[in-house]
DNA sequence: CGAGTTGTTGATGCAAGTCAACCCGGGTGG
DNA sequence: CCACCCGGGTTGACTTGCATCAACAACTCG
């Protein structure tokens, strides 16, 4: 990823912007939980559980599938991918994890992460212990009721792309939800680098990577889009967000 | 549903099982967090906040899309379709909810239901008011555990039936899961009643009406089910399982 | 018994998958 | 500096599974 053309957000110059938070203003937690009106005593003791981990760089795996499930995590930087092998050897992509994402949710239920993550680039993450996580969250109120919504929100997520979606649909909405995304972290929503191969898109889409390419092309031929190697600009977002309405609005 | 067919489980006759819980014995948690060790005094507490109520009748619904949310509910007795309307009108079923299944899970984000939910026959439920239920959980860890545990299995769950499946394969990934279900909670496994319309079936698996009912010829002809009407009878189990197995073993 | 649901059957069309060839940019090494 | 290779990406020709459309059959209920 090219910082010149996708500006990171330095977690280091982050540490004091105000008097709120010192210890990772890129964590979904800790903004959320502001937004709870939880104070900062008890942000404080958010703090002592959090250990920051990193960088990984890009092919590296954050925890494979069967590993002892001890700890949840919050993307800092770059991006993740969530992935299953199948008994055929098949590879299921679950899903791509930005700045601010949280990702492990999926293996509270059982002892083992039921899935892969791997680095797609240069990774940073926030880890929280679970079982710490959660006697504190007996404690907090605000921070029980985050896990909550958590868990909640993922529930509803992952049954978006399940619906009988055309391709156009389903690369629409995957386009939409990135750059929705990206924004929501400060990122342009506008020009971005799609951080993964078009084998991936198509794995998550459960598209032919072959329907990937002609999709992108026929968009850029109607303007919609600028696509140049990995390098992704859109142009016409209210067209776009139009055709992906269906999926992602349900 | 005809009981002759589908014998139901009767709550008051069940009341009494043991010493163990006297209120509610197909609630999915009294189960559960028995098993968490949580002690009868907690399940006492819980008891004050389970309100039961029914019966729904075919047709009825529960909730409906943004009702406030103030509770999530666990089924007793019956079946509970849930579903969306899209923009264009179209429903969409999210999925159907058997005995000692839990509703209401993806509405704790946010303070209304996200979805509709309807009885497809005679339906009984347990009511828990959710604030009170969170506040609990604060002083049961067992509670709160199951709790998370619960929403994060759904999130596994719903991502099940995204994948590029064959028709035969999604048709009998539903009804392997369907027997599982129903063992699960003392029915037949190998016989039992289909309760809802083949519309939502194939609704629900994102295939053509049409395509339902000629795969399900299909199976009777290869002599791995007998069916008649909604009546259901699994003959070749293990057949039908190593189709399902790609779509549910992931 | 007719009218309305719900389910089945057959004929046809199309969106997307598959297969195979080719392109292109970026390393590597002679 | 160019030749080569290799992985990711693109393009075109062909195939196919399932949707669609249309008609009909079976049951249910007033």
């Amino acid at each position: 990823m090219n910082p010149a053309t996708f500006p990171r957000l330095d977690p280091r110059t982050l540490a004091d912007d105000g008097d709120t938070l010192h210890f990772c203003s890129t964590c979904a937690f800790s903004q959320a939980c502001l937004s709870e009106g939880m104070d900062k005593s008890a942000l404080m003791d958010l703090h002592v559980l959090v250990e920051h981990v990193g960088p990984y760089h890009a092919g590296d795996h954050l925890f494979r599938e069967g590993d002892p499930f001890d700890a949840i995590a919050a993307v800092r930087a770059g991006t993740v991918k969530t992935y299953v092998i199948d008994r055929e050897g098949r590879e299921h992509v679950l899903g791509f994890h930005l700045p601010g994402e949280v990702i492990g949710l999926n293996a509270i239920d059982g002892e083992h992460y039921p899935c892969n993550a791997v680095a797609l680039d240069t990774v940073m993450l926030c880890r929280f212990s679970f079982p710490k996580m959660a006697m504190l969250a007996a404690r907090l109120p605000g921070l029980q009721r985050q896990l909550f919504r958590l868990l909640s929100r993922d529930i509803g997520r992952a049954a978006l792309l399940a619906g009988d979606w055309t391709a156009d649909q389903r690369m629409a909405a995957f386009l939409i939800g990135l750059s929705g995304r990206l924004a929501a972290r400060g990122f342009s929503p506008h020009r971005f680098q799609l951080t993964m191969p078009r084998t991936d898109i198509a794995n998550y889409l459960r598209l032919a990577p072959e329907t990937v390419s002609r999709v992108l092309k026929r968009f850029q031929a109607e303007g919609v889009l600028r696509v140049d190697r990995r390098e992704l600009e859109v142009l016409q977002h209210a067209q776009l967000a139009e055709l992906a309405a269906p999926v992602l609005r349900r």
